[in-house]
DNA sequence: CATGAATGAGAATTCATTCAT
DNA sequence: CATGAATGAATTCTCATTCAT
């Protein structure tokens, strides 16, 4: 229903995904300033020339690959899950962004990496992916406050804490940063994070 | 104690914080890929190869200005706090981490760009910064959660939940990716966050 | 009598004319080195596959495009002015190689580069299209002097100076180089170069 | 009296022409493209590096050339001949003319070239080095019109001619194009020419 | 130690040309 | 014949690092 198949057209995306996987997997493996364009071009199994014929530059297989990630938005999740309770949403969330981490692998170290470096690259990924994915969790949180079964927190505020807390122990399980990481499960860290943000930390 | 003011070597570590701030300036501005050596050297008023005297490489640069940041921990911090429950320890804290962030400025956006990119720098980051800063925290968690103070949840986990929060939140307030922050406090923003960690999410 | 227009030869021929008209227009505007054969497919209404179907290379179009303009010789101009003496024929040659320039146009500039740039394409030029024209005129003045109505010098370095004297005021003119001949028609500039190559400069 | 001279100016500019000669000689050779920056450096005798360090890109060495000849003027010329009537300047002013081209040799050539492939290069070249020797000769003529010694003739006009009437002979010459001027010595060749601009073609 | 000119490896990108469809 | 995607050689320019002064 979306585009008719146009047999040329699809012939193009596949090697545009042909080449942006390529492209992952080397930017995962060196960076993304130590890939070189002809490491991307051995990889992807197509010349240095036909990148150029899919890509503006180098540079723009990165931003693709952002907005390659933000297609696969939460929308399914929170269709799925439409009234649960944070109890249980809280924890699917986390599986289900941890499934995407885990999936585009640790090509979100590199382009995370970049986007550090690099402001336009920063504000795109920003306004690609985290905001349209956060504001459907603030509008979740919203109507949960209003109904009185979450405390009167910016939703703005939580949303982020979350992400953050989230990507933060990813990124130091993925990277095996710290070893005490190895001996734990990502569903016992999930069942931990929720229960701080859902409990908070002081016993009752 | 430490080292007595030899007169020479003061002179050098002189020389050495002078080429560091100018790197850090540059780094700040630039980023550290776009910043050149002669940018550096110009900005720290020395030559290009004055700077080669005092650091191994352009890397070196960012790794001295890691364990820079590293020195000044968290302990007077938490000389300063011993006996204070979390209530009045979590937002000092984030505080005392959000004054160094300012004090660095947005040198810090480049420097994480980097550790994302470098594998070595990350692990080096990880463990002169982040796990002796961390480790304080975890000790102080577990004696609370010992005390029945807080719940039993893993103080690893905590601690970089909550780095992960301050950080995330932080980045996206000085980056000014988005508006909604430029009319919230840093006191305000300390004490929402103080509270979802403290309380969770879940109205009592 | 030449050629039966078999009409095969004919759209050929007819394709071939695209082409170089498409490339002329992209080599008057952007210079040889600058056009890229893309360009030339798309101003010429074809697929880059199909240029080469008609030249051998890009630099064959030069070629080409010489040999073209080489077709319009002077010859119906010596046959339309028989015996007129000097005084009618050399304004109307002006005028007649100045129609030429203006006919194709600003494309003479980059076929002129290339001229210079390339060794070749100079004797290709210079043999094909300066030589046969040149040759009518120093005939031309080789029976004037014969006659003894123009002074004994030598008709090779006149014809020479005739070409470079028109060559350089049209190229400053048709290039806008110099402001003072926006002012100057082409009628009055070639009254005033038959006057000098007539009676010379001296005030008699 | 002009620059005082600085030990290490002075070394950077003998770098400068170092390095510009080089270029010269290569693109004399192989004409502006077709010389690479790595054909100039071996030619010159330094590393690629150091060209950048003198100039700011490969055109810069073509602009650099045009501004090198400028600086040759005709101002000596006029100096040295005064008074004198135009039958001892024209010849002195082609030898002076032709003089330069010998020692910048076939320099010229691609340069030309480019000239006419640049727009910015062929307002450059025309301002720098056509407009004020031109100018020189132009108001000569004025005088001499003035004083009723030559034709009321416009001097623009006339000195665009000789420049072309000159350039077009040489250039034939000087590239061999034409069998015929290997017989013709240089002194002949001008003399001819000077006898034309001056007495015109008419037998009078 | 300070200097900064010289170095040259390295990399992104372009584009004329080919050839399978 | 027409197409245009694929090719990959070729080239300019950058910049971290060295080292003679």
């Amino acid at each position: 229903m979306d585009t008719l198949p146009d047999p040329k057209e699809q012939l193009a995306e596949a090697r545009r995904q042909q080449i942006l996987l390529g492209a992952a997997r080397v930017f995962a493996e060196k960076g993304f300033h130590k890939a070189t364009t002809r490491d991307i071009a051995r990889a992807a199994g197509v010349s240095e020339g036909t990148i150029y014929n899919y890509f503006e530059n180098k540079r723009d297989l990165l931003t693709a690959m952002v907005d390659q990630v933000a297609m696969d938005s939460l929308r399914q999740l929170f269709e799925a899950h439409p009234d649960d309770d944070l109890r249980q949403l809280l924890p699917a969330l986390m599986h289900d962004r941890a499934r995407l981490a885990m999936e585009h692998g640790l090509l979100l170290v590199p382009l995370l990496a970049e986007v550090f470096a690099d402001e336009d690259l920063r504000q795109h990924l920003y306004r690609q992916i985290v905001l349209p994915n956060a504001r459907r969790l603030e509008e979740y949180l919203q109507h949960q406050i209003e109904a009185g079964r979450v405390r009167p927190i910016d939703p703005v505020i939580v949303t982020r804490a979350l992400i953050g807390a989230l990507v933060s122990n990813m990124l130091i399980k993925l990277s095996h940063l710290d070893e005490r990481y190895d001996r734990l499960s990502l569903d016992d860290l999930f069942q931990q994070l929720s229960t701080i943000f859902l409990d908070g930390l002081l016993a009752s």
